[in-house]
This record gives C-alpha cells, structure tokens and sequence, in this order.
DNA sequence: TAAATATATCGTAACATTACGATATGTCAA
DNA sequence: TTGACATATCGTAATGTTACGATATATTTA
C-alpha cells in the first residue's frame, strides 16, 4: 500500500509519549519567524544579541529573550566575549533541519 | 552517525519575511504531541478519524480538529467513503523532516 | 422513518506565548 | 568613579492555542 518512496530510511516512528512531547516542545521554539531568521544566521557564523536583533529590526531585549529560549532547549550556546555576547548553534540536527524548511519554503524554489 | 552526512547543501537563507512567517506557521502546527504522532501514522498508512484519535487517546472530535489544522496548512488531504473520512500526507516534505525529528528524538537513538 | 455511527463545528474556559516598557546587571573607557 | 554601552530580567497586557462539552451534519442500518 504505502511506504517509503522516498530516500527516507532507517528511523522509526517514537511511541514514546516522553519523545513525542519532547520533539513538540522544540518544534514549538523553532516556530517563529525571529527565532528561524536566527538560526539561519547562526548556522552560517557566529553573531551577537546586537547584531541579531538588527537582522531581524527588533529591540535588543526582545533578541536576548528568544536567544535564551533557543538556548534552553539545547539549540544554541554563547560565550561572553567583555559587553557582548556571542551565541552559536550547538544541535547538529539543527543544519539538516533547517535544510528541510529552506527547500519547501524559499521562495525562488517554489 | 547515519546517512544522509551529504544532504546539507544547497538550500539558501530566505531573507523574506513572508516565507519566514509561512515557515513557523507550519512549523507550529507540527509543533504537538498528538498531531506529530498522527502525521507520524500517515506517513506510513492511510487512517480514519477515529483510528487516528485511539492511537492518540483523544476524543474523536479533537483529532477531528488536530486534522482539520493540519489540513489547512496542506500537510494532508482526505477522502470520504461512506460515513468514514480518511486522512493522508499531502505534502511532499513531510517525510523528510520527520525523519530529522525522528532521528533526533527517538530514545532508542539517543 | 428512527436509531446508531462517524465526523465536524461552536462556544468558551484554561493555559501558553509574545511584545514591550521599565529596570537591573555587567563591562569598558575616560 | 562616572557615563555609556550591551545584554538580561521583570511585570503585564494582548494575543493565540488547546481542550472539551454540547450540538450539528451526514451516512448507514434496522
């Protein structure tokens, strides 16, 4: 009947309510646009709360609030460097993730 | 670790807005425990409302609505026979980035 | 036609998230 | 030490999401 056209292969479906709630939680941070516009950022250097909330024309406070969310669920970790603050991608999943998002939704692909 | 090492390539950062926005709308309907295991289901059958909801434990017009919203956003489509409505994946890209979710957050991979 | 079944919709209460001004902390330079 | 800068935290109003009982619709069976 169905199955697995596609390349995708060797990972099983987690009955795990635990996992389940878990893999919600983190969709749940990636989905907002600030905090996607970040991450793709992130994933190509490293920046800091200033220049991040530049990117995305917010208040600095309001960047230091997201980045700390991304950070609690493991997304991102930082490192002071004297008044500013360096933040860098530190899932690995995160490349591939965001690779999948890019491929369905910039625009010039569509 | 697992395959794929390759896939992380061409995808490019969308600058848009618009497309960030359409991005974490979707990303937030993913973004459930009981939504991510029906999706988890169809990828690899086609169901019912009710069998959908009895996986999940779940009153059979809530999944109805997890449905419905997922649906919207063009993640399934479905097809009626008889008094039973039967979900499937619609989107292509589905696939895919439930196998990052999977390969991330299955415990037994951990 | 009436009852049973499967699904969908509505109204709403409980809860979570977001934005943002105000304020606090820590660091540097004069 | 003072003032400016970079970031973080707090309190809260506005908004969005979820769950769920009640009810509606559509289909099958008796």
């Amino acid at each position: 009947m169905n199955a697995k056209t596609t390349t995708v292969s060797k990972s099983k479906p987690f009955t795990d309510l635990q996992a389940l709630n878990q893999a919600a939680e983190c969709l749940r941070t990636l989905a907002h646009p600030h905090r996607l516009r970040m991450i793709q950022m992130l994933l190509r250097g490293r920046y800091t709360v200033g220049e991040l909330a530049e990117a995305c024309q917010i208040a600095n406070h309001m960047a230091s609030e997201h980045l700390r969310l991304m950070q609690r669920c493991g997304f991102l970790t930082n490192l002071k460097e004297g008044r500013k603050n360096y933040y860098q991608v530190a899932e690995p999943h995160l490349a591939q993730i965001m690779h999948c998002i890019e491929t369905r939704f910039d625009a010039n692909n569509q």
